[in-house]
DNA sequence: CCTTACCTTGACGTTGAGGTAAGCATTCGC
DNA sequence: GCGAATGCTTACCTCAACGTCAAGGTAAGG
């Protein structure tokens, strides 16, 4: 490949796709079914392929899978919704890249209002989640708080009831 | 407990069952072949019925829907996951109930361990979610100040460029 | 008794998120 | 240059979480 003096043996930071579809499918712990399911899906950008048709992807796209599968499992959003998020990011990379050439600017303001009134909503959808969770964590704790109370009462009972060993240190 | 006369007109904390499925589907925005289906699942108890069969919830099965309906939209919970957590609800109203007649205390020991366990992997969970949940929300206000300023950029440029009307204000 | 609105069970359809298998093409290691 | 390994597409299968009829039973007013 290119220059290969130089890179020090930790973080590769080369963005040039190098990647089969099955160390994608090893290193992010999802099936290449998955993989090729997400890019139909949009949730990929289709990838670059070599000559023969084999798929190659780049680091990048393993950083994509795993925000991808923490979405879901974690967060519980739906493809669609994270297909959202995702297309948010990509607004924002897209702008970055086409920051320097001056085209479009009307076209390109409407695409960041876009971006950004998607991200508010997330924002606010979000907040709401982490509000829930730290209710219901606190529930749990109380409950917790009884349940423990309840077993050393009825260790008491026991203790009460048949009086074999008796404190353990 | 059982005092009936001292309910000033609000929170009916009366547990007789009156409402038919119809009114508590509207009442909690789910659709009565949803709240079938999930007593079919073990999640809400069969409920009781008139003499012709129509079901008849209480004021507690309608919390229980809510409550069902926020872990799964909110949270993403699948019904197996909500399912376990109602039942370790359950123990909690049910050893409570049991909490005077002395039956079975080494019974109750384990059923109370378990629920302990439960409601500890439980908590685990969210732990986790809440984490994830705010270093996404951290993301999203950088994000989100970064689209604003870029924002002002464009704006800022469309004034270079054409300098028609400027400072509203 | 009749009508009408509400309820019952049962069975099949749908959508989201993939899994699995078949049959063929490509690439890699030697 | 060849075989094994890996990949490609197409098509059907599954499982969860319901939706949607269909064919009737029930409650309550007139």
């Amino acid at each position: 490949m290119a220059a290969k003096a130089a890179t020090p043996p930790v973080a590769v930071s080369d963005d040039e796709p190098h990647l089969q579809i099955g160390e994608v499918a090893e290193r992010t712990s999802v099936t290449q079914r998955t993989l090729r399911f997400y890019e139909e899906k949009g949730l990929l950008k289709p990838p670059t392929r070599m000559d023969g048709g084999f798929r190659l992807y780049s680091e990048a796209d393993i950083q994509r899978v795993e925000r991808i599968k923490r979405l879901q499992q974690l967060l519980g959003f739906s493809l669609a919704e994270i297909k959202e998020m995702v297309e948010a990011e990509e607004v924002k990379l897209q702008l970055r890249a086409e920051y320097r050439p001056e085209a479009a600017l009307s076209q390109k303001r409407t695409q960041l209002l876009k971006a950004i009134e998607v991200t508010e909503r997330q924002h606010a959808v979000i907040c709401q989640k982490i509000a829930a969770l730290t209710e219901m964590q606190s529930k749990l704790d109380e409950r917790l708080a009884t349940f423990r109370s309840w077993r050393e009462h009825l260790d008491d009972h026991e203790v009460d009831v048949k009086p074999k060993v008796k404190a353990k240190v």
